[in-house]
DNA sequence: ACGGCCGCTTTACACCGTGTCAATTGACTG
DNA sequence: CAGTCAATTGACACGGTGTAAAGCGGCCGT
């Protein structure tokens, strides 16, 4: 009752992602998802009715696959804001070259589709959301940099950990992940960690 | 002789950039611009064979009214490797806005179009020659902090420039352009600039 | 075994934006 | 007056998305 219909549906959303993740140069085309799936572009229609809808879906279908809440948020095991802010940054740029292909399509249709903007919004919000929560937890432990507001330093921590500059730093400059993963997450530390030292006072510019 | 013929083809170039900039939300088609430049839009492909080709030519168009290589060049000025990071962010960071247009065109085109993405590249590369320089010029002075390499160090400037860092921080974060250009100047700082007191070795070359 | 529904196919077409082509106009110029 | 050159007019091809309608095969209930 539950597995028989969905059959299809859930096929066209997997080989989606693989074509995305593929990476197709020349962007990866309602038929060539069809063809893929073994079914018409017409049949296509039948289940999504837009690209942007089928990119929608299939980027909700890749965060379940890829468990995203439960990698996202290992807030419940850190002790202290370092650690929340440490497991964070993790988590999420251990799960960005996994949604790479899916998001940069989605980024894409961004500027043309509403639909496909409020998508991405969303998504982009929700882990704003994680990242001013590690924020919080820093300000609580008084870790946070006394130079910036919690939320300067969301905004700040957001914008490091964007798809854009992963893709800017591996794809473009060539830094392996590992590289990326350290340099961020030394970046982060020197850019928003008051020294322990001084848990007491405050900073001197 | 210098300036009957190419009358057309600068008022193209110049209510293309003004298309660009308003940001026409729906993108800004060849039509468009025909319309707005009070020709036939057949009459554009009599100037320019391909809207990649008008958009690299619009961009080439801003730089030149911008008078780019001025402004991105204060280096003779510069005598510290200090003051040679703070010129270039300031400068690059004031110029960003004036550009962003443009380049978001061009950068749209980039995935789908391969002499748009060229363009785009060439010009992103001499924007990372100018951090490159001015990475140098700190790591000349024994300012660059010992835990980056020079190449690395010019990485970590380029991506934190990038046009999608700035659309990030100002248009969705909402930060003023004067918020930006002063946080963005202070994060360089302490990611990529030792302290003063450590001047002890030699400071020249 | 029949009627009906369902998922999919086949075929065809509309729309939009880019790019091409050919014939024509109109102005300026030698 | 002929030539040329910029631009116009109108028509069309292509690729990609999305729509529409008719048909087909399997499966299900009665």
């Amino acid at each position: 009752m539950s597995s028989d219909a969905p059959e299809t549906r859930t096929r066209i959303l997997q080989t989606t992602l693989n074509l995305l993740e593929g990476g197709t140069e020349r962007g990866v085309r309602m038929a060539d998802i069809a063809k893929q799936a073994g079914i018409t572009r017409q049949a296509l229609y039948l289940h999504f009715s837009t690209r942007a809808e089928l990119l929608i879906a299939a980027t909700r279908h890749l965060d379940d696959l890829k468990a995203a809440n439960d990698r996202l948020m290992p807030s419940r095991k850190a002790k202290s804001g370092v650690e929340r802010l440490n497991a964070y940054i993790a988590a999420w740029t251990a799960y960005l070259p996994e949604i790479y292909g899916t998001a940069k399509a989605l980024l894409a249709m961004k500027d043309t589709d509403q639909a496909a903007a409020i998508a991405w919004n969303e998504r982009m919000q929700d882990m704003k959301e994680g990242c001013e929560a590690a924020i919080n937890a820093l300000s609580a432990d008084k870790r946070l940099l006394p130079d910036y507001t919690p939320d300067q330093a969301t905004d700040i921590l957001w914008t490091m950990l964007s798809v854009r500059n992963w893709e800017q730093l591996t794809l473009e400059c060539g830094w392996s992940q590992e590289k990326y993963t350290n340099t961020i997450s030394r970046m982060a530390h020197r850019l928003l960690v008051s020294d322990e030292a001084r848990v007491e006072g405050n900073a001197r510019t």
